[in-house]
Order: structure tokens, then C-alpha cells, then sequence
DNA sequence: GCTTGACCCTGTAGCGGCTACAGGGTCCAT
DNA sequence: ATGGACCCTGTAGCCGCTACAGGGTCAAGC
């Protein structure tokens, strides 16, 4: 149980890939750790602590700048949390937007595979409904 | 009304942008048309379905590939139908697992969101949420 | 006939969020 | 001293576009 990891090491800890990692610092995500006399990283546990809470929100889908917003929010301890709340917020109305999306996706694709009649291409229901001539416009996608 | 359309007409008239509609001709998803004397990309209505067909296959979120193997099919006009309902189902399947695991996340994030008692950022339920010491592993996609 | 402006052309680079090399160096056990 | 697991840097690729830069073409208006 050494208090120093090396980047493989702490990629299993937190659930990261090694070249995950070394992206993180890359973009300025995950502060550089001090190198060891070969020039190895070595880290230690804030930057496993880190590392996971980048994990873990990533893993709950925030965008890697939400997670970097969030990360310096939760580095101002004494400020109000307002701000938190609203990233959070935001994403979860941006998820409640994609299921309804997808749902209403999920419908169409469910009528489309019932059209098909398992004859000939030239029949065939789902293509007809991708084609033109037959199905009109699609209901779409909000950002689309 | 003529039967020639520019680039922009074509994009116009099947919801495509101009760049996309290159885009698209590189990859070799929709067939160069010919050229007139100012090197001007001049289609026709066999351009138009095609694009149609391929942004309205989008719009229901297959892939790239996906379409081609569709456009590929529908040009086998008395094959069977069994593989255009693969790919349908295949891709059905899929929508409705994003649905899941974006469900899953919603409660989550929800939980999450009820957790802030708006105070100072230090006793802000979220980023304990987030941090690895108070939250465990986030149940998660799938594919992650 | 000349200018303006909308359109078109090619080619290349960028987005997000990694992932996958290539081509080397280090460390530890045998 | 050698093998293999790990590490290093740097670069290119994935998807599906999108956005330039730096030019050419065309029709309308003066």
C-alpha cells in the first residue's frame, strides 16, 4: 500500500484507461504529477481522488467542460453551491430531452420493423418508409 | 421547375447542407453527378430520393454505415427483406437501450439534484455525490 | 461592360472524447 | 544479461459532420 501510484495504477483505481489519463492532463483536466528519477508519473491520493470524481462524472454523462466547471466549484468551498445546481440542472433537462427523443424515435422504428412483411425487398415496409415518396418528413430530434 | 438542381437546391430540398452533401459524395454515400460547363455539380431527382432517403435514415439515427447497407439493399429490388429487418431491429434494440441506461441516469441525476440544501459549496449534496469518498460507483452504460 | 453579391469549387483542419499505434526507455525478476 | 511488463512522447485515427481559406462562376442591376 505505497501513498504513490503510478499512472497505470491509478487508471485501475479510478476506472480509466492509461492514455485516458495522460489525455486528462493533456488537456488541463488532471494537474501534472511530480516524475519519478525515470520519469515516470507518480501520483499521489488527490490525484486519484480527482481522477475519480472526473470518473465518475463523465460516467454520469456531464461533457468534459461541465466536469471541469464543476471541478473548480468544488474546489471554491466556501462560495454558494447555486452554481452546481445549475450545471446539474442543466444536464439533467438535457437527458430528460434525449429520452423523450429517442422514445419518440423508439415509436417510429416500432412502426417501421411491424410494416415489414418479410416478402421481397421491393415490398418491403421499411424500406418504403425510409423512401420519399412514401413517408413524409420525420418527426425529429430537437437539436436536428 | 427544372429537373437540374444545384448543390444548395438539392440540399434544400432534402434538409442537408451544402457541406454535408460533399461530405457525403467523398465518402462515397451519394454518386458524383455530373458536372456542367462551370464544374457546378448539376443533379437530378434520382439524387434527390437518394439524399432523402439518407437524411431521413439519419433522422432515425443510423449510422453511416447503417444507411449504406439500406441504400444497398433497397437497390436489390427482389431479394428478401430479412436483412433491411435486421438492421431495423438491430437498431431498434439499440434506441431502446440508450433509453434505458439514459432512464437509469435520470434518476440518478435526479436523486442528485434533490440532495443540494443550496447552501455553501462544502455541504453541497452534488459534489458529495460526485466525490469518491461519499458516493460509490455510478450504475452504468452499457457500454462504458 | 462592369460591379456586386450569391452561389459554387477544392482542400484542409477542427469539434469531443477518447483510442491506438510507433518507436523508444525503465524497472524488476530470473 | 535478458525478458517482459510497464512507462514515455508524439501523432493519427474514429464518427459525422462543420467551418474555414482562397479561389471561380453566374445573373442582376447600373
Amino acid at each position: 500500500m505505497s501513498d504513490v501510484l503510478s499512472i497505470g495504477e491509478l487508471g485501475r483505481a479510478a476506472g480509466a484507461k492509461v492514455e485516458t489519463v495522460r489525455y486528462y492532463e493533456r488537456i488541463g483536466l488532471l494537474a501534472p504529477p511530480r516524475r519519478t528519477a525515470g520519469n515516470y508519473r507518480a501520483y499521489d491520493r488527490s490525484h486519484l481522488n480527482r481522477l475519480s470524481f472526473i470518473r465518475r462524472s463523465r460516467d454520469l454523462g456531464f461533457s468534459l467542460d461541465q466536469v471541469r466547471a464543476l471541478l473548480d466549484l468544488a474546489d471554491q468551498r466556501d462560495r454558494p453551491c447555486a452554481a452546481v445546481d445549475e450545471i446539474a440542472r442543466a444536464h439533467l433537462a438535457e437527458v430528460e430531452r434525449k429520452i423523450a427523443d429517442l422514445t419518440a424515435l423508439r415509436d417510429e422504428l416500432e412502426g417501421m420493423v411491424h410494416q415489414c412483411r418479410h416478402g421481397a425487398v421491393r415490398d418491403c415496409g421499411i424500406i418504403e418508409a425510409l423512401s420519399p415518396e412514401s413517408g413524409r418528413q420525420a418527426p425529429l430530434p430537437h437539436g436536428a
